[in-house]
RNA sequence: GUGACUGUAGCUCAGUUGGUUAGAGCAUCAGAUUGUGGUUCUGAGGGUCGGGGGUUCGAGACCCCUCAGUCACCCCA
């Protein structure tokens, strides 16, 4: 016998955790719909070069890799011999492993477009819900195995498609409950705009690295850092110059078009961000959106408009989602000239911030309306009737499973969340009636039992 | 990959400087009630104290190894 064990990092979700990711997922699928998103599903495995390379060096080593199967052939045991010899020394190889869990969903979208665009019509929107793996160390709201929930726009320059992200987050957010998320935006031309004026363009990587920790860490750890990453102290007092922009949205806008008044690239990362401010308030005056020029995002093939979504302060669980702009989505695949823009949703932090601030429906964890009760042989066979002529109606009802004890009837009810107990008896046979009780309510009336098929379960 | 902490009943945890047959609450099951539960009362089942080795007259406790989990760093969702 083995003991029950689950891999680390994994996880089961109980039927009402079920349920209420579900209502989640429900949720923002409904709202991809409603902006003409398309659905798409990719395998749980790639081949590993289509994974390889394109994580960094430390993304590479966090890919899950599977062995191949009949290395215990005897024919090839020399061969498998010589490639486990090239594994040991920390390379890849076919003989050993060619296949790996999706690392994400965006590069399997990469390798499918690469793979249709002849097809596909553009500009190309897709949405995309399916777990992914990774080899990390688990911790607090970390795990191997994770669900992520991407939507994209490729094929398209137009700003409109920043538009409709910013709207769509407002949507959806909105529709669960979270209605004061906080959304904000900044731009990887302003960044790069930073770096050229303050340390050279190839020390870009290090400034939004170091910046990006800014909430997190503090103004001194982050010019300790800079100072770490090889810059000298006058870059670093202008970073700090450029981190200290504050006020409204407007103010800021002013302030960073003095600071980059001559960077091309800085004015059109500006002009940009304005472009969807005045997008949003013409058209949704209610969105709340606020430029923040710390925010930097770790991937770093975004290019354009970046996003961060947070939940409300009061729950401390950070960013529940985020997204940006690319350029040439697919020229790793050899596709060139295809750029894009995608968003993502966290989905268990947003699972995390809808429990902690109650907001699931109480409806999300019932299933079953009315449960009838058995109390007997006779009794049961009139229930089991009447439980067809429910479920013909569309109410979800289950009959107990044998004659118990009325006690252990209710019980069962209660744990399962079921709002309404139908007891038939001797009684009520005899005179062909029903009891139906709100358990919520305590209140229960005596019906004939031709009329409990339309008897309002809510 | 680096570091810290924790492993005792199905769950949450007690268990004094090592000292008899290892405890509690919740949960489960049975009864107190012959058709109305969630309260209360009584009782029962359930543990090779993560595993292996060592120190000792004696180890759940101390030491070593190992496995598992949690958290932090790196990185990221």
């Amino acid at each position: 016998m083995t003991k029950a064990s689950l891999p680390q990092g994994t996880r089961d979700f109980a039927p009402d955790v079920v349920r209420k990711r579900q209502y989640i997922l429900a949720t923002i699928k409904n709202v991809f719909e409603l902006y003409g998103f398309q659905p798409l599903e990719t395998p749980a495995m790639e081949n590993l070069e289509t994974l390889m390379g394109k994580y960094g060096e430390e993304g590479d080593k966090l890919i899950f890799k599977i062995l191949n199967n009949g290395l215990d052939n005897p024919a090839k045991h020399n061969l498998a011999k010589e490639d486990f010899e090239k594994v040991l020394a920390g390379k890849n190889t076919k003989g050993i492993t060619e296949r790996a869990l999706k690392y994400d969903l965006t590069i399997p979208f990469a390798r499918y477009v690469a793979m249709n665009y002849g097809q596909l019509t553009f500009p190309f929107k897709r949405y995309q819900i399916q777990p992914v793996w990774r080899a990390d160390r688990p911790q607090k709201g970390r795990y191997r195995e994770f669900y992520q929930c991407d939507a994209d726009i490729v094929g398209s320059n137009s700003l409109i498609n920043e538009v409709e992200f910013v709207n769509l987050y407002h949507d959806v957010f909105t529709q669960l409950g979270i209605g004061n998320y906080e959304l904000k935006i900044n731009s990887r031309k302003i960044l790069t705009a930073l770096a050229e004026c303050c340390g050279g363009s190839d020390k870009m990587m290090d400034i939004t690295i170091a910046i990006d920790k800014l909430d997190k860490i503090g103004l001194e750890k982050v010019k300790e850092e800079l100072q770490q990453r090889g810059l000298d102290n006058e870059q670093i007092s202008s970073i700090e110059n450029y981190l200290s922009i504050s006020g409204s949205n407007d103010e800021k806008l002013h302030a960073a078009k003095n600071l980059f008044a001559s960077s091309e690239t800085g004015k059109k990362g500006i002009s940009e961000i304005e472009f969807i401010l005045t997008a949003i308030n013409t058209e949704k005056p209610t969105v709340n959106i606020t430029i923040d020029f710390t925010l930097a995002r770790g991937l770093n093939y975004y290019t354009g408009i970046i996003f961060e979504a947070k939940a409300p302060a009061e729950v401390k669980i950070g960013s529940i989602g985020g997204g940006g702009r690319y350029d040439d989505l697919t020229g790793l695949f050899g596709v060139p000239n295809i750029p894009g823009v995608g968003i993502s949703f966290g989905v268990d932090r947003i699972y995390d911030v809808m429990e902690e601030l109650k907001l699931f429906p109480q409806t999300v964890s019932q299933s079953t309306k009315a449960l009838l009760f058995n109390l007997g042989q006779p009794e049961s066979q009139v229930a089991y009737q009447l439980l067809q002529r429910l479920r013909r109606n569309k109410i979800a009802a289950e009959i107990f499973h044998e004659p118990a004890k009325m006690d252990k009837q209710f019980k069962y009810a209660e744990k399962k969340n079921i709002p309404y107990v139908i007891i038939i008896g001797s009684r009520e046979v005899m005179d062909k009636t029903c009891v139906v009780k709100n358990l919520q309510t305590g209140l229960q009336q005596t019906l004939a039992q031709t009329d409990l098929p339309d008897f309002p379960f809510i």
